[in-house]
DNA sequence: GCGGGTTAACCGTCCAGCCGGTACAGTAGG
DNA sequence: CCTACTGTACCGGCTGGACGGTTAACCCGC
């Protein structure tokens, strides 16, 4: 789906040059396509950023889905983990993008609500499972801004002792 | 001081209106200035947004410091609690109005790496207040977003016990 | 204690450029 | 004939920043 590529390309442009350079021309330019052409699946920028939003919720909902393990906290850490790791699922060039309108950020908090709530009350500890939860935030944070402080191994290995 | 209450008018723009909003203009409105007023403490928008950050990091500082507590991990869990809960330190605001540029980051990503490293290796358990800091980074961000969804005070005290 | 000079703090207007969005004519493939 | 574009030309509004005042406080010699 050209779609697809359309949302990559602007947030890529998100991640290495910031929400500046987040126009409707360099992201056409960035994926190879006529400013016409970007306008035609995406009528507005708003639609566009959106999208970003849209789809990076989606992708990380699946991607907790997929990994199986028996709480949903586990799931999560797994999720989370993963997506760091292998650098997809570029979290903070997408709300970097959104933060121009908070209205574009309501999507987001719901689903905040929902990673931090869902199953917790099904779990041995609830608490601890708060604090696991909490601490993947901090995760994706240290992850993009200065990944090479933290032993991202050791950390999750520590995460997991603690449920 | 003037330029305190600019940089208050530009992070309250920044936390009930977005990035978009953050324009000179608009700055200075909300500040009861002109905009001549304005460019004349900040002879750029660059300028202004760097004096949040630094303000921003300066406080932060000045806050785990006054906290007087026996580790820095602890005045830290201490410091991110007091200004959340006092709604003082309009982080995710600063940020938001930096990330149209990615260098004005850059002090920030150093005082980051700061908060999750000094002092870390002289703690009884160096990786258990490792997680706690990443855990106050998901509070900041919970704050912000869902505030009502996390019992603070039991999350501190949970911290603290894994310490 | 008063004219005059200096400076800090601030005002208000103007402009050039950029950006989102429109319009439209055309086209390659299926 | 339709979908999925390309390419160009254009527009109107907004925005950052420049610039030339203006006010008021303060200082200094006399």
């Amino acid at each position: 789906m050209r779609r697809d590529e359309l949302l990559d390309a602007a947030e890529a442009l998100l991640q290495d040059q910031g929400a500046q350079a987040l126009t409707l021309a360099a992201v056409a330019e960035r994926a190879g396509v006529s400013k016409g052409g970007l306008l035609y699946h995406f009528s507005t920028k708003e639609a566009l950023v959106k999208g970003m939003i849209e789809r990076l919720i989606a992708d990380f909902d699946a991607l907790i889905e997929a990994q199986g393990e028996s709480t949903y906290t586990r799931s999560y850490v797994a999720a989370t983990f993963e997506a760091v790791e292998t650098g997809r699922l570029r979290r903070w060039a997408v709300v970097t993008g959104a933060a121009g309108d908070p209205a574009l950020l309501a999507p987001l908090r719901e689903a905040m609500a929902r990673w931090m709530r869902q199953g917790l009350d099904d779990e041995p500890d609830p608490p601890a499972s708060q604090i696991v939860r909490l601490a993947c935030e901090g995760v994706w944070e240290v992850a993009t801004h200065c990944s090479a402080i933290v032993d991202f191994a050791a950390v999750r290995a520590r995460l997991l002792a603690l449920l």
